[in-house]
RNA sequence: GGCCCGUUCGUCUAGGGGUUAGGACGCAUCCCUUUCACGGAUGAAACACGGGUUCGAUUCCCGUACGGGCUACCA
């Protein structure tokens, strides 16, 4: 390992459609360690397959990462450094792919490769019905097609000069054993056979995702490649590219990712996922198929609590902490602590990370952060009024919106009645005792909870039993919820008379 | 099918040749509380299987099973 180099990681997401969890969590990984190194984070776009390109989502990717607070340094979105462009079309538009691919027919590493569709499918069907164990384009097979390989240098001229359509194709050799090193999976040893002549170029002149992730994080600088698991496969031939290009010594480390998977059955998470919690960051609407999904952001996740829980998805510090700040996570990061195999999905999980941060928060804090929705619902309180309310609710909250709708009735006066308490408890005598027992409420100043509680007891003591249950049904119209005194203290007295007064009027009936 | 990767409580995981295999989520019971929640306490719950290596394997090696990924001019 090469101490001198500085930490320079990507993002290289495609802007083919919202950024899912799981390349948020890929993406965090990259940050913490550029953050952890003071290295640099660079968010590339490779957007090279223009069939699947996504409107939208590109700018989708940069605000779902400035949420998550994993902003990059560098890159498309986040001002340019030395690299630019950062998007790989426009790069296209320089040539720079052309060149290294060129470079490496001239070494006689790859070949042009002028088959029709047509006839790639023809060959497969024929190996298939042939019983061949892997029918691909590879070192065998590249002979009985058309390309500079079997074609006469002037014709393969010819063609090339004619404007036929032609990808440029890796020259794989025969049993050739490659090696390489992933700092999560240690060694890894591949033989050369099993990989196919991969696509460097497309006829569109394009490069596909081998070529390109090569010739950009080379040119960029690029120290370690972090990326999911799915290109473990593929990561041999990339290997084999930078050896023909000469740069192995260059080459970024390698570290693949645990994929996450499906809590409950098989397979990777996909977005289409509904266990119950999103698989975006971020609301996505794809303008193309009309799908819609929602985000964390929307069901009122903290970023903080978004980020924490996917660190830990893979990924531990070593000791039982679970709850880590950004900077400890930052500090405490590394590759070789990374787990090997998959982690399942919890969204159970994932909820109590929103509700440990929720309790750490000020109860101000969240009162301006349950504005809109007081807002939406035509309520207008003093801000010290919600304030006490959610530092009342939190304790049960595993959202804010959830002290809304905890706590509702701390803003709005009940219109319906716990029917079980109401048909069990209330008799033609609840009326009076509730009544008397107002008459002493009036009577307690300060209006402080601890100063209820006594009013509560003396006048158990002296006149009657309370019924507790009762009680808070008339004021609060459930059947539970946070301490009567508490809740009766922040209501204050007049709301409790009017409450009390309505209360009874609508049940004397029953 | 082929190639590759993986496998510790239901889930996320710690650990690692000799441990009562630890923590967290969830679950259950109890305490606190006039209720719910919070908090506290307790409990049920795991080293996939078979062979080696070894005085001793959950830990190392090899198989098997199971799971996952890849197998495009997609990334």
């Amino acid at each position: 390992m090469n101490v001198e180099k500085k930490v320079r990681v990507r993002f290289a997401p495609s802007p083919t459609g919202g950024l899912h969890i799981g390349g948020v969590r890929t993406a965090l990984f990259n940050y913490l360690l550029a953050k952890k190194h003071q290295g640099d984070f660079i968010l590339r776009i490779e957007d090279t397959d223009q069939t699947r390109y996504v409107k939208g989502a590109e700018e989708y990717i940069i605000e779902a990462l400035k949420w998550a607070g994993i902003e990059p340094n560098e890159g498309v979105g986040f001002g340019d450094g030395a690299y630019a462009p950062y998007r790989q079309s426009e790069r296209k538009q320089l040539g720079i792919y052309q060149k290294y691919a060129e470079k490496l027919i001239a070494a006689g590493s790859a070949y042009y490769a002028f088959d029709t569709e047509e006839e790639l499918d023809a060959m497969r069907k024929k190996l298939e019905a042939a019983k061949v164990i892997s029918p691909q384009y590879n070192h065998i097979t590249r002979m009985n097609m058309r390309n500079s390989l079997t074609l006469s240098g002037d014709e393969v001229k010819k063609m090339l000069n004619s404007g036929t359509s032609y990808v440029i194709r890796l020259k794989v050799p025969r049993n050739e054993e490659i090696r390489f090193l992933d700092i999560i999976r240690g060694w890894m040893l591949v033989n050369s056979s099993a990989i196919d002549d991969k696509v460097l170029l497309k006829s569109d002149g394009m490069p596909t995702y081998h070529l390109a992730h090569i010739v950009d994080d080379i040119e960029m600088k690029i120290s370690h490649v972090i990326r999911g698991e799915e290109w473990l496969p593929s990561a041999p031939a990339h290997v084999l590219i930078y050896k023909y290009l000469g740069l192995e010594k260059e080459m970024p480390q390698m570290a693949h990712l645990p994929l996450i998977l499906k809590p409950d059955g098989k397979g990777k998470l996909s977005k289409r996922d509904t266990s119950g919690l999103p698989m975006f960051p971020l609301n996505w609407h794809d303008e193309r198929t009309g799908e819609r999904y929602i985000g964390y952001r929307e069901i009122g996740f903290f970023p903080e609590a978004f980020i924490n829980m996917l660190v830990l998805l893979g990924w531990n510090p070593g000791n039982n902490q679970e709850i880590l700040s950004k900077g400890e996570m930052i500090q405490m990061f590394s590759l070789e602590k990374v787990h090997k195999a998959g982690a399942k999905f919890d969204p159970e999980k994932t909820k109590w990370f929103n509700q440990q941060y929720l309790r750490k928060k000020d109860k101000y804090e969240l009162a301006k952060m349950l504005e809109p929705i007081l807002k939406e619902n035509n309520i207008d309180l003093s801000q010290e009024y919600t304030a006490q309310v959610c530092e009342l609710i939190k304790e049960k909250a595993h959202f804010v919106k959830d002290i809304w709708e905890m706590g509702k009735y701390l803003f709005i006066e009940p219109s319906v009645y716990d029917e079980k308490i109401i048909q069990k408890k209330w008799t033609p005598e609840s009326k009076k005792m509730i009544e008397q027992l107002l008459t002493e409420l009036q009577n307690t100043h300060p209006f402080t909870a601890e100063n209820i509680h006594h009013t509560f007891e003396t006048f158990a003591q002296q006149k009657e039993k309370i019924d507790y249950p009762l009680l808070r049904v008339i004021v609060t119209g459930h059947a539970s919820g946070p301490s009567l005194a508490n809740i009766l203290e922040i209501l204050g007295i007049q709301k409790i008379e009017q409450r009390i007064n309505n209360a009874i009027n609508k049940l004397i009936g029953v």
